[in-house]
DNA sequence: CGAGGGTTTGAAGTGCATCAAATAGTGTGG
DNA sequence: CCACACTATTTGATGCACTTCAAACCCTCG
């Protein structure tokens, strides 16, 4: 179940690479990603794999290389929250420095994933040291804090076959290209899984995506999606909505 | 409608030590809060008053000296969501220092209250030259992130009465006193504002309510609240959350 | 006292959940 | 390559929670 692979120094500056991707550490320095790194361990993880669970003890934090994670919590009889599920470019885990040191929620990889894990204590470090770092950080939690405001507000506002309407058209790899012309999309997970991001039961979800189909036109096969115009999309899912379509930094790849 | 008080270099300090009563504040010197301070305005606002709206230019963030004030989005056709419902020592607006300078959301007061109104230039020159609070501000970030993680578990976990219980426990003024005996408590504005904060319609809402009465034996006159003992409280509404009570951290009065 | 908003109550409708069962899809060992 | 087991997904039937629409009630305040 767990391949962990360390990986050596000689590698060491691919990860460099892809750490100065990501947004949070788009602006470090050289130095300071090399900082970060220090101890890094780099996974490949198959699905299923238990990153943490709520109340571990933290000592690092995770930036998703590729692949797809469940953050979620659990009630005592086993209801799980999802939270968010995270993708490529993603960071998890990082908040638990202004947490007594334990992580809130617990993470879980739900496709096979590439997951690079960092020492918190050096983030902390960096924040402490490098106010334009910390700058990007607070920037970076602001971000996160708009969407999961968009969050509650779908979760209110919007009913099943519009939030997954909303979904669909966040996974839209570019508005510019997708714009008039048609497109093909693959579900990145389960319908199961897609269908608790979204608040709503798998049977629920099944029937809702046949209504979404019944009123867009557009064409489902398994995991496969087909979609002449985002037009239609866009009209049903985002009437009830308080942003227009291109949800500017709301996590949409459409919108970035 | 507007009565605007600017207050002059005599009472200043007494907003100054009001401000270092608020937790994103409290680590500040008092020459940092004096920064903070020039050219601040504290104004009466009386219910109604509408603060700013979605897209205005922002320049100034707010922090509620007391009172209460609804935070906002609205869709095109007048439905509107409620973000969050925040009160003394809160802090909004200073987000926009990360948009485009425009405030993502509206603020409306929704009880007579007084309103700190400061610079957000002097907020972002304070971010970027003191590590320590921008330290503040993250940590203050990372609270409001935890809370609406639950939030969202809430909503999705948690049916009507059980919220209400929830936001009930949340209103107590301290878990200690509270412990074992009886507690008279007011509900702070509108039952039909609670409502909406709560997501469900005000016609559930007080249905929800009495529902809630006849599982736990509060007794409810008006907007005033008799709670003989806050453990059936609990038990009916925290089985459906994933934190167990003492809920540490959750804007909840009685848990801070 | 009377107007107007907030609140409650009633009746009916809707959307989603739940339970149950059929079907499709996937991976396994033979 | 097929049969089997197992899981994911769909479909059907029913129930419940919440919404919606309508009307009564209550409370406050001029």
């Amino acid at each position: 179940m767990q391949q962990v692979k360390a990986i050596d120094n000689h590698t060491s500056s691919n990860s460099g690479d892809f750490l100065k991707s990501v947004q949070l550490f788009g602006e470090c320095t050289d130095k300071e990603v090399d900082l970060l790194l220090e101890g890094h361990i780099l996974e490949r993880c198959t699905k299923g794999k238990m990153l943490f669970v709520s109340g571990d003890n933290a000592e690092r934090y995770y930036v998703i290389k590729n692949g797809w994670v469940k953050i979620f919590r659990e009630t005592l009889d086993g209801a799980q929250a999802i939270i968010d599920i995270l993708t490529e470019g993603h960071t998890f885990g990082e908040t638990s420095i202004f947490e007594e040191n334990t992580y809130p929620y617990s993470a879980e990889v739900v496709e096979p994933s590439e997951i690079l894990s960092l020492s918190l204590r050096k983030l902390r470090y960096l924040i402490e040291n490098n106010p334009k770092f910390a700058l990007s950080m607070l920037s970076s939690m602001a971000r996160y804090r708009r969407q999961q405001d968009t969050e509650i507000e779908h979760r209110s506002l919007q009913n099943a076959p519009q939030r997954i309407g909303c979904f669909i058209l966040r996974l839209m790899p570019n508005q510019n290209e997708a714009k008039g012309r048609p497109i093909t999309i693959h579900l990145p997970y389960d319908k199961t899984l897609i269908a608790s991001r979204l608040g709503m039961q798998p049977e629920t979800f099944s029937r809702a995506l046949s209504k979404l189909k019944d009123a867009t036109g557009i064409n489902i096969k398994g995991s496969t999606l087909e979609i002449q115009s985002i037009d239609p999309l866009i009209d049903f899912s985002c009437s009830a909505c308080t942003s227009e379509f291109p949800c500017k930094d709301l996590g949409c790849k459409s919108c970035v």
